[in-house]
DNA sequence: GCGTGAATTATCCATTCGTATAACAAGACA
DNA sequence: TGTCTTGTTATACGAATGGATAATTCACGC
């Protein structure tokens, strides 16, 4: 008399990971970290909760996985779109700039999943070596594109430049995945190349307008 | 025999009610949602947990409450900054973007509470519609000062300057509150300024500088 | 002072959490 | 085809959660 038992399949370690991490994430997005359990998660992956003691070996170690995902995630939003510009200076920060102010990057999901790991950062050290370690990198790129535009100024000029850029994008991204119906297709990007291009004195012009 | 019970003061619903509401903003803003359970938020109230039943039907109507709350502090702030503030629009506006970028608006445990709050908007309208009144609210405020600036725009173009306003004031908030350690003293509200002056094309001086 | 209503505590309950461990079966390799 | 490794499921456990109810004691009106 065999209790029928749940019929399951072989993964890769590799899949089975990525499973586990992605359904973490749409979690956290949609519902925050209390909505991220154990059960939860291994049932979103379509497995069963003691399989993921399996593959990680306490929750927090699959948070802190997770969380580097996403990092990792909007690390490569960014790079994605330097990709495809050419190598004019003034379209890079344009392209950049654009591609920071639209979806998938505008997005309420991510500001969920972002706002989901924040408190996380307090209490683990770890996560926050995570946190600061792409945001740095972020911050770097545009300090980078800035540093290559035609001006002559100081390199500390171009430091609080990124600063204050790197603070409309965010603003805007903030306000943009908050209030997605609060502002019309593309005018985030238009507001948000206006700004930059009033906190650089140069004109970038808008490639949608 | 009388099994030793614990003392306690009868205190007035409204203290009571103030300091539930007080120890679960308290709480969330340090660890979040998840660490604001009845239990740890009676304790730190300096109550039992039964008595939050008492004053609150649920939970969800407490962390309602506290929201609302938080809410409120934030345009209170705002009101504050304007209230010693003259009546030159130029200095208003001035006095209105540096409070909002200085302690104790810029603070690690404002960002921590919105953060922890954020995801309870998605599930709990009455939550969203809470959020919404203050977010309009404080960018009435923004725009009302900006349109009673000696600059000759038209509306809609005061609204898009209050828009981008809003961002630059909320990204320098964002990045202020999360690395408080990134800025020193008095930047944030000079970068804000300048980035304010320059989207308005106008020139606001820096009253700190 | 003294009952009396209600603010507060104490206890209990069903559920869910993360984790630990044992049972099983899938698939590779011989 | 048979065996063995290990990926996977199943079950269990203690702790913690939000909520309900009963017991108590404070404080105010008389």
């Amino acid at each position: 008399m065999s209790t029928d038992r749940r019929p399951y399949r072989r993964e890769p370690e590799e899949a089975r990971r990525e499973a586990l991490i992605e359904a973490a994430l749409e979690l956290v997005a949609v519902g925050g970290p209390q909505a991220a359990t154990v059960r939860a998660i291994a049932a979103r992956a379509g497995v069963t909760p003691g399989l993921i003691r399996h593959y990680f070996a306490t929750k927090e170690e699959l948070t802190r996985a997770a969380y580097r995902r996403f990092v990792q995630m909007l690390t490569d939003d960014s790079a994605a779109a330097l990709s495809d510009a050419g190598t004019d200076p003034t379209a890079r920060l344009t392209a950049f700039v654009a591609a920071s102010l639209r979806p998938p990057v505008v997005d309420a999901h991510r500001l969920g999943l972002w706002a989901g790991f924040l408190n996380s950062l307090r209490s683990d050290p770890e996560m926050r070596q995570i946190h600061e370690q792409g945001y740095r990198a972020y911050r770097d790129i545009l300090e980078g594109l800035i540093a290559a535009l035609p001006r002559k100024v100081s390199p500390a000029q171009c430091h609080r430049d990124a600063i204050a850029c790197n603070a409309v994008i965010d603003g805007l991204w903030l306000e943009g995945s908050a209030l997605p119906q609060g502002f019309a297709s593309g005018e985030l990007q238009a507001i948000g190349l206006a700004a930059v291009s009033a906190i650089l004195t140069i004109p970038l012009k808008d490639p949608s307008a």
